[in-house]
DNA sequence: GAGTGGTCTAGACCACTTA
DNA sequence: AAGTGGTCTAGACCACTCT
């Protein structure tokens, strides 16, 4: 007897993931709504405790479920924000100016809390681009909607900005980059340098992140017109609360 | 008595992960090390198998470890190419030039497959960028060094480009971009939106992609000087062998 | 108090890799 | 053949949420 090549069949934790993820794509399911719990998977599929959270553990570390405890397993919600790179300016929208993604474009309130400032050696990386390892650092969470979204470290020259408002914690109207410019060093350029990955526990921590959300990694660093690196920032994102925009010419 | 408030000891699974999260970071395991297995782990710290298990997990969906079955965890390489989006022209490299994060600068050489062409009727989102729902449709995979590290699906106005080369395997010296400009439709402006996120299942076995790695969404519009949108192209990159870079002016 | 998810034990059989 | 990770069962105790 010649067997044909039969696919084989995904274990049972895989089969149960792939119906509630098809409910939740198809929209059966939606925002914030309760999927079936431990118990339901058990009684339903017949199977044991351990299978049923390993078909929820798939959804949860894909980012489409959270757990809570004591409550039940949902879907997760989202609403990016839309942060915009480099924007061209002469024409703003070009085309009907339609994005591809949903996003929230009212620009909600955020808030700024946990600001460190502090001299520091930087490390190896943001000191070859600065030019030198003696830093002030302005560390910053910015929150939407009372949830925390972003983490921002900024590294500038100690020896370009000590003195300015930049080393306190109110940097005064215009922020640092007006700071900068009154000390003749206004940025011009700017270069970003995009990751993603998975969070590192401590970040996971400070944006309150579920598992299962990605962080974007962000390295900007600010240039003078003259070609000087006046600030090395790096922010870690929510990756589930943006959406990055960059326009650009051919 | 009064206690004072005691923090809470973290469970074993956890702790386990923390050492050996530490041991990668630290570099005490390198790109490639094999890490202890469950048996390891079950008689050093004299614990049942589902919790040598969850401690492995935990890196694994951190990105950190990836599992060979019948081998082991090992700890997991990086080494990202670098994708330049909006490159400024006019100055090569401002400063020194320095890049924040390690990347592979030598270009590579990449392979595309699954190159597929069809008419199709697009979803809404698109159709409402290209001023209707037909369109040609171009999906491709990219692979470097033998590893897939790129999903694309170009659409164009099917009115714009029907009869040309676009519609066919082969678009000839310049590509697509080159035949745009032949039928009047020179793309000189890009809007891209990028968005991190964990993949679907299909893009997991397109990319190949081991649990714990997100992709990035780019979805580029070109648009022609007139400002009329002729492209929507939506790639999904794996996230582990990017990094993305935009320079532009303040 | 009932129900939920979080952690953990002690087994079992399997497919796969390595030597 | 021995060792590895992949799947699965059948229990247990806990902290938490909901009503």
């Amino acid at each position: 007897m010649q067997q044909s090549p039969v696919p084989p069949e995904p274990p049972i934790y895989r089969r149960i993931a792939d119906g509630l993820r098809q409910a939740i794509l198809s929209g059966d399911l939606r925002d914030g709504d309760r999927l079936p719990g431990e118990n339901a998977l058990m009684a339903t599929h017949g199977i044991a405790r351990a299978t049923a959270r390993q078909a929820l553990s798939v959804l949860i570390n894909e980012g489409l479920a959270v757990p809570k405890r004591g409550s039940g397993v949902y879907v997760r919600q989202f609403r990016p924000i839309r942060r915009h790179g480099s924007r061209r300016l002469s024409r703003d929208g070009w085309g009907r100016g339609e994005a591809i993604w949903d996003s929230d474009t009212r620009g909600r309130p955020y808030t700024v809390d946990e600001v460190e400032i502090d001299r520091e050696t930087a490390e190896e990386a943001v000191a070859r681009v600065l030019g030198g390892p003696e830093v002030w650092v302005r560390r910053r969470r910015y929150s939407v909607d009372g949830r925390p979204v972003q983490i921002s470290v900024s590294h500038f020259p100690a020896g370009l900005v000590e003195g300015s408002a930049i080393t306190r914690p109110d940097t005064g109207a215009g922020g640092v980059y007006a700071r900068l410019g009154e000390l003749g060093h206004l940025p011009a350029h700017f270069t970003e340098e995009i990751r993603a990955r998975m969070p590192h526990p401590h970040e996971t921590v400070l944006l309150d992140l579920p598992a299962g959300t990605p962080v974007i990694a962000i390295a900007r660093v600010a240039y003078t017109a003259e070609g000087t690196a006046v600030e090395v920032n790096e922010m870690v994102l929510d990756a589930a609360s943006y959406v990055l925009q960059y326009d650009f010419d051919a």
